[in-house]
This record gives structure tokens, sequence and C-alpha cells, in this order.
RNA sequence: CUGCCCGUAGCUCAAUUGGAUAGAGCACCGGCCUUCUAAGCCGGGGGUUACAGGUUCGAUCCCUGUCGGGCAGGCCA
């Protein structure tokens, strides 16, 4: 059985479409897999397609079809069912020899056929201005594991993280750390409120300080807070109160760039490199590996901001307006324009976004995904817009949104407030729950579903925790495996005509559907259906192991089933390996 | 107020893109360890898919409205 079943049957359905229908030979042909038993291994309701353009009843044309359909030892039986259905049942040998395919191919069992497609695809992104938290997990759990599933697919795959080192938010950092660093050295001047408050400003300050010694000392509080307005009390929280604080802030910034002078881009850069450097860490610990890591600031650095918007400019897409710069995004479907330049001069966080597409279409994708947290869905249309008003084909870009993940412990919601200092990291998370459990969880959920986490079930040594069910699964194999003793090239010689019960045969036909599975969640980018899969997988073959033993003393019989055990453990592995579970020999 | 997303068993979620009798797990009840790992298995009850219409052979899925929840609506990122 060289091609898969699916394949097959869809074959043999178009030479029956054409012998019937020719002016409709064209018609796709939908194979599925019922969902129930009884309906057989696939279905079609290609006749219920074509009975409306040939004015016909669907049960007469499913019975032409079943006509003349190709004689094939593929298909042990056919019916016409419900309102026009044909259900096909595959010939025994047809489901075992998934069995020798997996055992062929390996590790390598499920992968399409390279494309040459070349996909793009960024994630995770967070401003490198603290450490990450269990939000961005999600994302980088995600991107993950979809890159993997579509590079498995067989698409040529881009990993990719946006860095935002230009912008205000890392100045607030550099200002932060070296106002921590400053209170080291004994200069007391009120740490701002929206400043960043975390305990890692002070471990960079330390760190600076230690590197350092007083280098970027020597200041008094007030050289640091000339020109800044009071800070209104805490529990002002009106906009006036609030545009105050923000004006603090600027100019506590201008006045550290003025002080520090070229010091101030050390300091920047300590920062950067400091929180970029743990986020790094953080996600390779988490199994989380980017090809690229791509710098806002170099968009500046080369021109390509200037040059965004100069094109949109020449395309007639930007007008003057109180001094800044719009991009008119209502001509292309956007609520209101935007500003890509201000009044000051500076160009927006959008301009650069921009900027940024346009450079990854000039890279040459055949595809560009963007996957961003749910709370940016209003920014499609104007990054949208914006491609579009380049001249560049809009469709080439897919932004998926995240929905975001709320932790329960107890079931109670626990807090992640970003600004209290309390929030939940994802170093956190995944110390407590551990890197396997933290990666399958989340894409228990499809990404645009609120997930909430139970930390309490993901500690859990249960048959309640999903993951160790399926890793429960694939250590039980390799056990039996290793009591048996052989030499696995043994069981490539199987006799697989012995497995016969029915929950051998499910097993197989399991098996046989993972390259379609693998199509499918690529084409959806919903890596959820792949955790499925794996329980439904570990579930059939934790029923057959107990409803039968593999040891048996028939040895025909034993190699069989150790076989189909052997090609169950690959499967369960590979598909654990998309997620980034581990897949253990014991437990 | 406006826009987008969501609403499925008591709880957490699926449903092969419009298919057949809407499926799992948990929780609840009852069984299975002298036999390859009980982190497992077998059996049982549980539904007007938020609600009201519409489109068609057929709707959890598409359209309209209502109700309920989330997120957005800066010359922030």
């Amino acid at each position: 059985m060289s091609a898969d079943s699916k394949v097959q049957l869809t074959a043999l359905l178009r030479a029956a479409l054409k012998s019937i229908a020719p002016e409709l030979a064209d018609t796709p042909i939908h194979l599925e897999r019922p969902k129930q038993a009884g309906h057989g291994d696939f279905a079609t309701n290609l006749a219920l397609q074509l009975a409306k353009p040939l004015r016909r009843r669907p049960r007469e044309l499913a019975e032409l079809l079943l006509a003349e359909l190709p004689r094939s030892p593929l298909v042990a039986a056919t019916e016409v069912a419900g309102a026009g259905f044909i259900n096909f049942t595959l010939a025994a040998d047809a489901k075992t020899a998934a069995v020798s395919r997996v055992l062929e191919r390996g590790a390598e069992f499920g992968r399409g056929a390279h494309t040459g497609t070349r996909v793009q695809i960024e994630f995770v992104s967070a401003n490198p201005t603290g450490p990450l938290h269990v939000g961005h997990g999600r994302g980088a759990a995600y991107g993950a594991s979809l890159a993997a599933v579509l590079d498995f697919a067989g698409s040529d795959v881009t990993r990719e993280y946006y860095i935002n080192d230009a912008g205000r938010q890392m100045d607030i950092l550099a200002l932060s750390t070296w106002l921590r660093y400053l209170a080291l050295h004994g200069v007391d001047i009120p740490f701002p409120p929206n400043a960043y408050q975390g305990d890692y400003v002070i471990d960079m300050a330390r760190a600076l300080r230690e590197g350092h010694q007083d280098r970027f000392a020597g200041f008094t509080a007030e050289q640091v807070l000339e020109g800044a307005p009071g800070l209104p009390i805490a529990e002002r929280k009106d906009d006036e109160a609030k545009t105050q604080r923000e004006d603090h802030l600027d100019m506590l910034i201008a006045n550290a760039k003025r002080l520090l002078g070229e010091d101030y881009h050390f300091v920047h850069g300590f920062a950067l490199n400091e929180q970029l450097g743990d986020g790094r860490d953080d996600l390779e610990e988490f199994g989380v590996h980017f090809d690229k890591w791509f710098s806002e600031k170099s968009l500046f650095d080369t021109g390509l901001v200037d040059r965004a918007v100069a094109e949109l400019e020449k395309r007639g897409h930007v007008y003057l307006q109180d001094g800044a710069k719009w991009f008119r995004s209502t001509a292309f479907g956007d609520e209101k324009d935007r500003v890509v330049q201000r009044e000051n001069g500076l160009y927006t966080y959008f301009a650069s976004d921009i900027a940024y597409h346009l450079n990854k279409y000039e890279r040459g994708y055949d595809r560009i995904i963007d996957i961003w947290g749910a709370d940016h869905h209003g920014y499609i249309p104007r990054v949208k817009g914006a491609i579009a008003a380049l001249g560049l084909p809009p469709e080439k870009l897919e932004v998926t949104l995240v929905q975001f993940a709320v932790l329960y412990r107890n079931g109670q919601k626990a807090s992640m407030s970003t600004r209290s200092g309390e929030f939940v990291t994802l170093r956190e998370l995944r110390r407590e729950v551990g890197n396997d459990a933290c990666r399958f969880f989340y894409v228990l959920r499809k990404s645009d579903q609120h997930l909430d986490f139970d930390l309490d079930l993901a500690k859990s040594q249960s048959n309640e925790n999903p993951v160790y069910y399926v890793q429960y699964a694939h250590a039980r194999v390799c056990s039996v495996l290793e009591q048996w003793g052989g030499d696995a090239a043994e069981l490539r010689a199987a006799q697989l005509d012995l497995l016969e019960n029915e929950r051998e045969l499910a097993l197989c036909a399991r098996l046989g559907s993972f390259p379609e599975l693998i199509q499918n969640a690529a084409a959806d980018y919903a890596p959820h259906q792949i955790a499925f899969y794996l329980k439904d997988l570990a579930a059939e073959f934790h029923s057959w192991y107990n409803a039968e033993r593999m040891l048996v003393d028939d040895p025909a019989l034993r190699l069989a089933r150790l076989a189909l055990a052997a090609a169950v453990r690959q499967v369960l592995a590979t598909a654990l390996a998309l997620l980034g579970v581990s897949a253990p020999q014991s437990m």
C-alpha cells in the first residue's frame, strides 16, 4: 500500500464521477472519517452535492456512482446511507498497512510532501521591558507548535521574534533601571508610579553597580528632577493627573539622556540586553526557538521607516493635519485614519509596523502569519490597509489572535496584574507545573478560545491529567518492547493480517489518519487538533492494552501485536514532539 | 454608544469547515490488580447547541434581531 487510503479512494470516486457526469468532473471530492463506527471508515457527500446541478435524487446518484466505481482491493464494502451518503469500509489489510508504513518511515511518517511554500511566522514579540508572563506563554506555545506543524506538513518555515527596542517603553525601562541604580548610590528620588516597578529592575541596577561601580552616578536629585512637574497624589485617577505623571516621566527621561550623554545609550542597551537575554533563555528552556530576532530599531537605522512612509505619500495615501502625518486608512476599510508621524516629528509605532511588514513582503514569503494577543484585534484593518496602500496583496498576511489565559489555583482565579509586581511569570508557571504540562495545556484549546489553565490539574499525577495520560501510553509501549527484548527490525516482518480484533483495527485506522490530521491542523492553524488526536490515540491504546496481551506465546501473533505497539509509540512520539512535549521511556 | 470575538452536558472543552443519532474528560454511580506499569480499563445516567426568526435536501456552523460575557475604540505600545 504505497499511498494513503484517502488519496486512493478519491481517485476511485473521481473516475466514477467522470463516467456519470463528465461536465462536473472538477467537483471537489470531500471524504471524511465518519464519527460513527457504523458508517464505515470513510464517507462522502458527493452524491448530495451533485443532486442540485444534475436535478436528480441524491440516493439515485449515489447508486450510479457506486456502479461506476472501479474495483479495488482497498474497499471491502460500500453502502448508500442516509440522505445519499456513500460509506466505504476498507479491507482489513488496507488498515493494517498503516503499521508497516509507520515502521518504514519512522519519525517521518505523517510528514507532508515538501511544497516549497515559504512561510514566515512571527510570535511572542513581547516588549523586552520585563519577564514574560503567562499570556506570552500561550502565544509562545501556540506559535511554536503551529510552526512545527506547518513545517511537518511540508512548508519552509521561518520563526521570527520582533523586538520592540525603539520606543518609549524601552526609555522608561532604561530610566527605571537608572533611578534604582541612583538609589543604590544614596540619591533619593521618588520612584514614579508609571515606571517599571518589578524587582528585576533593582536586580539590573545592582548588576550595573557591580560591573561599573559609580560610573553612572554623581548626579543630584535636583538635577534629575529638573523641570519635571510634581507627582500628583496616588489617589488621583483623573486625566489631568495622568497627563502630569506622563509629563513627569518624559522629563526624567529627557534629563537622563542629557545628563548621561553617551552613557545613556549604554544603560539603555544594558537593560535591553538583560531583558532580551532573559526572555530568550526563558523561551529556549520552554522549547521555543526562533530563527530570527528582528530589531525594530534596525528599521529606523536602515531608513526603511522613512521609505515606507514616503512610499505611502507617493501613492497619495498620506495627508497633513495638525502638524502630523496621517495615513488615510479609512480608504482601506479602517474606522478612522491613523497618525504615522507625530507633530514632534517622531514616528508612531504604527509607522515602524508598516515598515516591518513591507520588509516581510520584500523578503519574498508566500505567506506571512502574525500571532497577536486578542487585545490587538483592532490593529488588523490598519495594518492590512497599509499593505494594500503600498500596492501589496493583503491576503498574504494572516493574523491569528490568541485569547488570554487565566490561571486557576484551588478553583480560584490567580492574579496576573502586570503592575503590582506580583504577576505570574512564564518562568514561575514552568517551575510550578513543568514544561511538558505547560506546553500541552496551552494548546489544549483553540487559540481563539479563552483558556482556563487549571494549575492543580496540570500538576496532578493522575489519569485526570491528559499530559500524563498520553505520556503514560508511550512509556507503556517502551516497557513492553524492553521486556520482549527483540530487535526492532524484526517487527517489519510481522504478519499484520493477524491483527483482527476490533480494537486493533481501530488503532490501525487511527494511525492511518495521522497524515490527514497533519494537513488539517496545518490548514486550520490548529495545533489543538494534535493534542486531541494524542488523547484519542492514547485512549485506544490503553483500552487495547487492558483487553489483550502483547507478549503471548504464539510468536507470529506476538510479533504482529508488538509491531502495532511500536507503530503507536512512534506516532505518539512524533505528535508529542510537534507540541514540544517529551515522550518518556518510563514513568 | 460603535466595532470585533465568544455563548455546546453540572464543570472544562471537541465536533473533519454545511452532513447522518452533537462527542470526550472531569464530577456522580457500579465493577476490574497473583497475568506486559491501576499515572490504566469496563459499564451507567446526563443536551430544545443562550433565545427568536431566516436561507436549503440538511444549520452548533451561514444571514438578521434580542439577551449575556470578553476585548478594543490614543499623535501609547
